[in-house]
RNA sequence: GCUCCGGUAGUGUAGUCCGGCCAAGCAUAUCGGCCUUUCGAGCCGACGACCCGGGUCCAAAUCCCGGCCGGAGCACCA
């Protein structure tokens, strides 16, 4: 049967198989209600497209199971935060399309912290502490306890609160949640949940002092939050073992946790320090330069959000660390915005060839050949005389002395700085001159004449090409144009564009 | 150093939990062909991988052991 569908209808193998597209494993334990996730980055600069990735997991299962997608943005380090960052990650998701049901900032719950570290404390599970770090640090190396560690809840409880109401100075005391001394990873072993910071927080101001750390205030909230599935990155492996104990020492629900492997993006600057550093130089634009990876700047490149989700749908959830293909990524979102690119011609370092023709010559080339798709018919119409015309210098030095065809305007030879018309179509005179080659190989190239205004297009690797473009090609500003023959680009505004991808 | 995790074509992945339908699927890249008017588009085709070595088994990409390589964590960051 199938050795007969193989002979006779390999079309139907082919199609069978690109229909299929990749899905993301089912989660477990999903109960009726659907599932509670959460998004939690860190107030310190826009998203980038290293955080799509936990953005694009987590609305993909929100959209198969139903429930809540929480946003909750982690500014417990005031030294960290990019006031505008609030603003910024709300419009990058709703950029990628990803709808978060509910906002939680993490400054607001501070009274919930000290409360729930309280409980700890006067439990045993935690204590506070003025040993300095480094015997805090080497003591836990060898699996020994500091002093207070040993000490009564009423004691601990008693440094807490004057640790709470800024009675110590920064650095002078840290609160400590017990794990197990004695485990085999060192990193697990007994982590600060408060420290103390006074440098004002850019939303609270000097309202507080302690400070709870990560692994505190997120296993408080994904509690308190009512989470049921954790999807994250695997450098917080060893975090989710730490916040664990809180929910062992409080009897609380675990959520399932998944972790997903590193990936490492190249050729692009993701480091939101490095980024602020490079504003303030004046080295790149802004946040949206096309040298970085920030999602406003890939919006800004004319990529279509579309091909982020796919990417990362495909990549699935593996713990395995993996690099960022750009090559995948650039096919994916040229078969997205492919069809509805206008088509115009750039000519990058032109050449300008002297064209002695009495009449004129009439080319009309469609702006999208993909009509069934666009919905759009429209050509550009030219006429062509006696005068010049431009092509660029890359072709003009490999097709000197060459026939040549000028895309939708007829045959020509090239002879160093002048063209001459052989014809509009194949025809004796254009076989004379193409003695040696099958005739449907005669390079097709694009040129302008009498049509063009300069364009400048910036790559991103910071590099600009400078030339000519179709007038037409203004009546689309802001849009993803397909430069025949040398890529798509964004263009901006009537000088120049962003690069998208070849 | 300690503790974890992982290694499928150039790249990204499917399959690994529950061994056989996997002489390993898909995508992308590359190469070739088609297309008398774009192309890095489309269509067709080719190329190309289970890290290494043992073991268990009728049967191993899949289970076990060892090695090699890679990554993560060991912050008063998140």
């Amino acid at each position: 049967m199938s050795e007969i569908v193989k002979r006779d209808f390999p079309e139907l193998l082919a199609t069978k198989a690109r229909d299929e597209e990749k899905r993301l494993p089912d989660l477990p334990n999903v109960e009726k209600g659907g599932v509670v996730m959460r998004m939690a980055p860190s107030p310190s600069g826009p998203l980038h497209i290293g955080h799509a990735r936990m953005a694009i997991l987590n609305d993909e299962y929100l959209r198969r199971y139903g429930g809540k997608l929480i946003l909750r943005i982690e500014d417990t380090n005031p030294a960290n935060i990019e006031l505008d960052a609030y603003q910024m990650i709300q419009e990058d998701l709703r950029w990628l399309g990803v709808n978060f049901t509910d906002l939680v900032i993490q400054s607001k719950r501070f009274d919930l912290y000290y409360s729930e570290m309280k409980k700890l404390i006067e439990a045993g599970n935690a204590y506070v502490a003025t040993t300095p770090t480094e015997e805090f640090k080497s003591n836990k190396q060898r699996g020994l306890p500091i002093r207070e560690r040993d000490e009564t809840p009423e004691e601990n409880l008693e440094r807490w609160e004057k640790m709470v109401s800024g009675g110590y100075e920064k650095g002078e005391v840290y609160a400590v949640v017990k794990t197990d001394l004695n485990h085999p990873n060192p990193a697990i072993r007994d982590f600060i949940a408060f420290r103390v910071i006074d440098t004002p927080h850019p939303l609270e101001g000097d309202k507080y002092r302690a400070y709870p750390m990560m692994n505190f205030s997120v296993a408080v909230d994904d509690h308190y939050l009512g989470l049921t599935h954790v999807i994250r990155g695997k450098d917080h492996i060893a975090n989710t073992e730490k916040q664990k104990y809180i929910f062992g020492y409080r009897d609380w629900k675990l959520p399932y946790y998944l972790h997903y492997g590193k990936v490492s993006i190249e050729h692009t600057i993701l480091k939101t320090s490095l980024i602020k550093k490079g504003i303030r130089s004046g080295e790149f634009s802004g946040w949206d330069d096309p040298k970085l990876g920030t999602l406003v700047a890939f919006k800004k490149r004319g990529f279509d959000p579309l091909a982020i989700r796919k990417y990362y749908v495909e990549s699935g959830i593996g713990s395995v660390d993996t690099t960022f293909s750009w090559e995948i990524f650039y096919s994916f979102n040229r078969k997205i915005i492919d069809s509805r690119s206008p088509r115009h011609f750039f000519v990058n370092q032109p050449v300008s060839l002297k064209f002695d023709f009495e009449g004129t010559l009439r080319a009309d080339i469609p702006l999208f050949p993909q009509t069934s798709q666009s919905g759009e018919h429209r050509n550009r119409s030219y006429t062509v005389g006696k005068g010049t015309i431009i092509i660029t210098s890359q072709d003009h030095q490999k097709f000197d002395g060459e026939l040549v065809r000028l895309k939708d305007l007829g045959f020509f030879k090239i002879e160093s700085s002048r063209i001459e018309y052989i014809g509009a179509s194949i025809n004796e005179d254009v076989q004379k001159w193409n003695p040696n080659k099958p005739l449907g190989k005669v390079p097709i190239i694009h040129w302008l004449s009498g049509n063009e205004i300069p364009f400048k297009v910036t790559k991103p690797d910071g590099s600009e090409d400078t030339g000519m473009i179709e007038r037409d090609a203004v009546n689309y500003l802001g849009t993803v144009h397909q430069f025949e023959r040398y890529g798509y680009v964004n263009v901006l505004n009537e000088k120049e564009g962003y690069f998208t991808h070849p």
